[in-house]
DNA sequence: CAATAAGCGGATCGACTATCCGGATTGGGG
DNA sequence: CCCCAATCCGGATAGTCGATCCGCTTATTG
């Protein structure tokens, strides 16, 4: 039995798998684009495949969703790092916040997973780490810039960010109307955050 | 076919009809406090009782829901019309947000019962068109008195209380902590919201 | 105590998550 | 070029939960 020999070789996939993965993958961000709540018997269908597929592929619905997600966690974690070469602390933490916020709202899938303490890909796990760890960064920075009031602490920052996307989830009818409500409500906190 | 005279006689329930459903409200408000999430059969077994006898006294989950939220509803509705008593516009409306987020926090059905937008029982939609009348009088009152800032419309109450009630879910392991959380982040938002 | 209406409760259906295995497809070796 | 084996496909299937239906039981009334 031969044993891989390195870490790298690790999806030596069929043609065909690959396809029907990125077909899945597709499907699912159509579902989750239209907030129809993703239920992997209606991806199958959708995409024309059979139920084991999609579950071969993804063993649960977390999984499907969790990957979904990717990208766009992808993307605020490279934000974050760019922040912190802002000059101002606090503006470079408004602008991480209100970028968080933003993408959260834009993206349903974004909210479940940032709220799920329990993560199923170790990508995922690995992604919002970081997203945090700029985040905490940037709230210390400018916490001792004296921009910031001390009593918030690193781990409320998660909390108040799905805080704020479920606020405005639970205020808006269509898509259209969730921006500019988040940025509002995003704002109207950060200013009872500013020392 | 007879029809019911008058609209008060609609409930000669048997006694044991009437036992039962005390029962299954007893049995269904243990359950949403232990963060157990209401499932109906689950409820007809820990009572002892048939699942058509359930589903009989409440028809769906929601509704089971709401009505183990009722007694909550109708303290906040209570609630909310003392405060108008209140001389300072601002500290009455910044109580009765007080009173709401704490209910939220204490109470998992309340959160779920708030947020959504579409009630099954008359008598909910009814205590809650009376909450937010309140709240929308004490939001009045506090904007004619200059204290709160003017970009806060009526439609913001329910989906801020719901969010800072999400936030604390996400945030706090036990319910022990989940007060003091909810308190921190309901003044600083009335931080952001005062003028 | 009998008659009847109200209530009880489990068998059952439908939807969804998840698993399993016989059959088809792919890609490499002769 | 074709054949073989590893890989993958996809439907049949099990298990769970919400919800419904209907034959049986119990409470109430006179």
């Amino acid at each position: 039995m031969a044993y891989p020999i390195s870490l790298e070789d690790m999806t030596p996939q069929r043609k065909d798998a690959a396809r029907n993965w990125e077909h899945i993958l597709t499907v699912a961000r159509e579902l989750v684009d239209e907030g129809t709540p993703l239920q992997l018997n209606d991806v199958a269908r959708r995409a024309g495949l059979g139920v084991g597929t999609v579950y071969r592929h993804f063993p649960t619905t977390e999984a499907l969703l969790e990957t979904v997600a990717t990208p766009c966690l992808e993307a605020l974690a490279g934000c974050g790092e760019q922040g912190l070469t802002h000059d101002d602390p606090w503006t470079a933490f408004a602008d991480f916040l209100t970028k968080v916020v933003e993408s959260q709202v834009t993206d349903p899938a974004l909210v479940k997973v940032a709220a799920s303490a329990q993560d199923v890909l170790p990508r995922t796990t690995e992604l919002k780490a970081q997203i945090l760890s700029n985040g905490t960064k940037l709230l210390a920075r400018a916490r001792d810039a004296g921009a910031v009031r001390p009593d918030l602490d690193d781990a409320d920052l998660i909390p108040l960010m799905c805080g704020i996307a479920y606020a405005t989830y639970v205020h808006s009818a269509g898509p259209a109307e969730r921006l500019p409500t988040a940025r509002r409500y995003l704002n109207t906190l950060l200013r009872g955050l500013h020392a």
